[in-house]
DNA sequence: CGGCATCCTATTGGATACTG
DNA sequence: CAGTATCCAATAGGATGCCG
């Protein structure tokens, strides 16, 4: 099986001796919680608006939707945009670098989905071992 | 540009009507947490003892990696070997499972590099406004 | 509708000390 | 060496109420 080659960790470590510095900590840190993917994965498909997004992920509280939506802002990867009518409107899309961040998420997502089941297994087996 | 299919958001959620039995879910908050793909990542190249992988990644605490490794084996992610020396001698490698993940593990880590200059800049940009 | 501010709880994770 | 156990601080995150 071939396998793309990951950065040393050895040349992570030394080339960011402050770990907060390092792209691959500081970029995964924030797609990596709890709710980043399942937004991104809903902006995949069309733009949102804030309420609709609430619905569609319907275990999010409004605290944490606010608040990753902003971060992804911040990064660059989302884009928000106001209706200035009334009530407000404010709509919610994918940019082009969180577009192209979607080429590695599904490769991720299509791997979960894949390895779901062996990993279902092993966490049983591991827990009677125990 | 090409961009690979996510399950739609509605299948994953329908699908699943308890998110944490969602593959994505399930199998991203694992992977995705602080110091999953560090491991990972040191392990894909050699197999490791403990405390090399202390040593390594040198702002781990030892509670910390030990819960880590112990999670990526329930996982079925790293297999665990005891050598009974004296002192005792414990190596953790990748499983066939944990090298399979390590293809769209580098997608990810790949784009991070990419994108990390442009982010920064984003932040930058967006902490400028507010 | 689309938030923000506050409070409060649960979880995460570091530091430290001890063990086979 | 390779952990385990305990304590404690920081953070994440839900619930609720208010606002333009």
């Amino acid at each position: 099986m071939p396998v793309s080659p990951i950065a040393p960790l050895s040349q992570m470590m030394a080339e960011y001796s402050d770990p907060s510095q390092c792209p691959v900590r500081n970029v995964l840190d924030q797609l990596g919680d709890k709710w980043s993917v399942l937004i991104i994965s809903a902006l995949a498909h069309r733009p949102y608006r804030f309420g609709e997004l609430k619905r569609e992920i319907s275990d999010i509280s409004q605290r944490m939707l606010t608040q990753t939506l902003r971060d992804l802002q911040a990064d660059g990867l989302i884009e928000r945009t106001v209706f200035p009518t009334t009530p407000p409107s404010v709509e919610y899309k994918l940019s082009p670098m969180g577009h192209s961040f979607l080429v590695p998420l599904s490769a991720m997502v299509d791997w979960a989905f894949e390895h779901f089941p062996a990993i279902r297994e092993a966490r049983q087996e591991f827990a009677r071992a125990a």
